[in-house]
DNA sequence: CGTACCCTTGACCGCAGTCAATGGAAGTGG
DNA sequence: CCACTTCCATTGACTGCGGTCAAGGGTACG
């Protein structure tokens, strides 16, 4: 079984790892574009959910692997008195792996923000092409190590970082991403289809907390925000209203670690 | 190449996912033991780490792969005034992936909290490896879920969870692993050896508070505690605290999602 | 034009943080 | 074996950040 991998789009390649090291699979595909050109092959189904929807499909998760097409989606763990904690967003290249509901987590939902398109993957074609193709196993294990490093970012926010560092933080997170998954227009917004509540059920806060420390980046003229997209207008003063090196200012001096032992 | 697995002792088959489906390794090894048997194999050092101490290597962790051989260790993130969230606790069996540091994300590191030995395992070796047996592939994939699910539950106690709700959740999810990883003494005690410091950084609280908490939860009646030990004497009091559904008493009726579109 | 949804702002409150003092247990060195 | 130190748990008084409640306004959409 031979699979051609087609390109639906170059997109920036700056999203390599470790794991990449040894792939034999064209390295110029970055990760979200290797799991869309696989879904592609390997989906019985592209199914499209509609904004403010859930993916049904998620219940049977342990069946499958989805693979965000289009659109933005999110991970909703909601608590019986209506709490609710959104635990990541799906930009599209992201894929969602589900685990057996008796493995006494919290509940989880996949909710779409946006109309959102999914393919849907049987785990054994997976698992059958990933015994074919062993790179394929790489490709994702990145993908699941990249959401696993996101969701520490959200826990600083949410548990250590207070409002205005947290939302600022957040703020240059996503940006990051929806840049890398969908790109800029060019005045440099970012869609960003968001809303405040949402927003707080990330990192832990109400909405209207929320909407009190936008105003503030607002009019201290770090960000612009409309409905749907998100400027950010200065960067290194929304890095310093995230509390010093917040992202990519992290000074590469990490050499002095003290051995163990 | 082929690779004899060393059973260093039978543990709880309890632990096997969707990505175990059509694994060709022995099925009959718990995913903290195949890799702990595979960590024998590949690791090029297995390192001592004394309690409080730092796992140096961890700052090149773009090259290498660690499991946890022995002893309880976590994941720091600090930031530069002081403030700590720990981002994961890993027990014996459990792998640790690090990334690039220009990757934008905040600063970690790796501490042990009682004397630990880690396998050092060349991303290259692994790399080989996995292309020979991609049935390891999916324990690696398997238990880089876990760990993202265990941080989902993590995000949901800090973020939504009230003090009492996010430290009787913990203790049960922390019980819960120590007993799968370790065991329990034959009167329902499982080591435990986090100060009431480092709950109160799992789940964002101050030490003074997680200590107010805790008294609450042992003037009722939920758990016991010492030094380095805890157990848990009524189960049921304890979920209460934690929140109606928080673990394992999720009603199984998923089914009444409605399915997308 | 009406309705639904979302944003905004103000007043007030409470949960958890902060500051500080005390006590106990474990470890260490003389 | 006993001072001495260090680390950790505990408790109380006070503070403040962010939650809650409520009202009003803007915008998109049917």
């Amino acid at each position: 079984m031979s699979l051609h991998i087609v390109v639906p789009e170059a997109r920036s390649k700056n999203n390599f790892s470790v794991f990449d090291s040894n792939a034999s699979v064209p390295d110029v595909l970055s990760r979200e574009n290797r799991l869309v050109a696989i879904a592609d092959k390997l989906a019985t189904e592209h199914r499209h959910v509609s904004a403010g929807a859930e993916l049904g499909a998620f219940a049977d998760s342990e069946k499958f692997l989805f693979v965000v097409i289009d659109g933005w989606m999110f991970r909703n763990a909601i608590l019986e008195d209506g709490r609710r904690q959104i635990l990541d967003f799906i930009l599209p290249g992201d894929f969602i792996a589900g685990r057996r509901q008796d493995e006494a987590e919290v509940s989880q939902t996949v909710d779409a923000i946006t109309d959102s398109v999914v393919a849907i993957i049987p785990v054994c074609a997976m698992a059958q092409l990933i015994a074919e193709m062993p790179s394929l196993a790489m490709t994702m294990l990145e993908a699941s190590q990249s959401a696993l490093y996101a969701s520490y970012e959200n826990l600083v926010d949410a548990g250590r970082r207070t409002s205005i560092e947290a939302v600022a933080h957040f703020l240059m997170r996503m940006e990051k991403r929806a840049t890398q998954a969908i790109g800029q227009t060019e005045d440099g917004a970012v869609p960003f289809p968001l809303i405040q509540e949402q927003i707080g059920d990330a990192i832990g806060l109400t909405a209207v907390h929320v909407c009190r420390t936008l105003r503030k980046l607002k009019t201290a003229g770090a960000i612009e925000m409309g409905r749907g997209w998100l400027k950010i207008t200065d960067r290194q003063l929304l890095a310093e209203f995230a509390g010093a090196w917040s992202s990519g200012d992290v000074p590469a001096v990490m050499g002095a670690h003290r051995l163990a032992s």
